[in-house]
DNA sequence: AAGCCGTCCAACCGCCATCGG
DNA sequence: TCCGATGGCGGTTGGACGGCT
């Protein structure tokens, strides 16, 4: 078990690949496409396995991917990411175009880890490491704990106002097995995150609870997260001046994709679209990359650069599935990449849900939700060493450009800020929504 | 110069989910 | 329904490399 049957076959070759191979497999399947991955190494006169060749295409040889440092955003998006999904790295990677999950994993445990305890984070649970050992005293007993014994546990929690648990533990509760998971609270409302589909839930009721912090104080605030989850700093932000955006603002703005494929494998969709923001103090860096009424209708296809502290300018031309790093990678050696893939289709399940989310995103509560601009905490994650960016380039969104012309993007975003803050304001929650729908389900 | 050590990252391994016969 | 094949994911390993002593 556990292997496959290739590889109890001899002379296959295993470790690095040699520019030989590279060759033989990129040319295989750029004129094929990959097919039965078992078959590929054969027809590609490889001595390797399926599963290596598989591999090594996703992680090294496909051309979207990106190459060189990750940027500063890049490394905030992970770090929020990986605050709501975990080790969930092939999720965090299909919000990341161009990035793989193994990237990204090691990205984590050499680079990321490092850095959230120099800044007094866990970087398991997000919290601070001041907390840490009763987080993790907690985690402890909550391991030992039955779904019916629970509740006079999180009571005792809820004395020592540890309502910042909360999402930590409906994350890790959703990484349970079924029978290991329970109910968590959120905050003292009596609005309860079930024991599926934990995330998602927490989402709703975030999202609930936005609803009525203009009208009436409820126990639910948003702010119980801030400072632990830098993404309530986004969430302020959709629904404020638009003065910083960071992090989850930068999760699939597609969100169609997101919904429809609660098979996470197929977030890779060649029509994901990613977007990617500044730092939290910069100004607003995003076209919108749709209104409100297209959420579910038209697909854009934005292009965005990444201004990285290397000063790698990286773009990402998502209408011809072509990335160019510094103007690096032709777009014709994309096409047959995300071109083999099929799109997802829909079903009538998906359809229904999306018209759910798409009155939600209508409904009037989340037009209230402009009060959260008055809050205003940083997060954890903001620390000095988050550099605002300076510059931004966006290659112009053409039908199918294969130029990738770029411009230059301080020249259109504070217009185009405003024209579009309000469409914002329900994508960017939607983005949220649609990471914790597509990746938890 | 040589050895040690830490970091990075490509690749492997084991497991699980899904699919099709 | 069962079972093997396969795809995919996350954890781990080990080699390459650079810095330090």
């Amino acid at each position: 078990m556990g292997r496959h049957s290739c590889c109890y076959k001899q002379k296959l070759r295993k470790g690095l690949w040699s520019p030989e191979e590279d060759e033989k497999l990129l040319n295989y399947i750029t004129k094929h496409g990959h097919g039965c991955w078992s078959s590929v190494p054969k027809l590609a006169g490889l001595q390797r396995c399926g599963k290596s060749c598989r591999l090594r295409w996703i992680n090294y040889l496909r051309p979207d991917l990106k190459r060189g440092p990750f940027s500063q955003q890049e490394e905030n998006l992970i770090i929020e990411l990986h605050a709501v999904l975990g080790n969930r790295w092939s999720q965090i990677a299909a919000q990341l175009p161009g990035r793989t999950d193994n990237e990204i994993k090691n990205l984590w445990n050499s680079c990321i880890k490092k850095k959230l305890r120099q800044r007094g984070i866990d970087p398991n649970t997000h919290k601070p490491i001041s907390a840490e050992t009763e987080q993790n005293d907690h985690s402890k007993e909550i391991s030992q704990l039955s779904p019916t014994n629970y509740k006079s546990n999180e009571q005792q929690k809820a004395s020592v106002g540890s309502n910042e648990l909360n999402l930590v533990e409906a994350v890790a509760n959703s990484k349970q097995p079924e029978n290991h998971r329970y109910p968590v609270e959120v905050s003292s409302s009596s609005q309860v995150i079930s024991n599926r589909n934990s995330t998602q839930e927490f989402f709703i009721d975030r999202a609930a609870c936005s609803s009525h912090e203009g009208s009436t104080t409820t126990n639910c605030r948003p702010s119980d997260f801030v400072g632990y989850f830098s993404f309530q700093h986004h969430h302020q932000s959709n629904f404020g001046s638009s003065s910083d955006t960071m992090g989850l603002n930068a999760v699939n703005p597609n969100p169609t994709f997101s919904f429809l494929n609660q098979n996470s494998r197929s977030n890779s969709d060649p029509q994901m679209v990613s977007e990617f923001s500044t730092s939290m103090s910069t100004p607003p860096t995003l076209l919108p990359s749709m209104s409100s009424g297209s959420l579910f209708g038209t697909r854009v296809k934005p292009s965005i650069s990444l201004p990285s502290d290397n000063s790698s300018t990286v773009s990402w031309d998502q209408s011809s599935a072509g990335y160019s790093n510094n103007g690096g990678f032709d777009s014709t050696a994309a096409a047959f990449s995300w071109g083999l893939m099929p799109e997802v289709p829909v079903k009538s399940d998906d359809v229904e849900e999306i018209n759910k989310w798409s009155e939600y995103l209508h409904s009037p509560f989340l037009m209230g939700a402009n009060t959260m601009q008055n809050i205003n905490q940083s997060s954890p994650y903001n620390s000095t060493e988050i550099k605002p960016e300076t510059q931004y380039f966006m290659t112009n969104n053409g039908s199918s450009s294969t130029s990738a012309a770029t411009t230059s993007w301080p020249h259109h975003h504070q217009q185009a800020s405003n024209l579009q803050a309000s469409s914002e304001m329900y994508t960017k929650d939607l983005q949220r929504l649609a990471v914790a729908f597509g990746q938890t389900l």
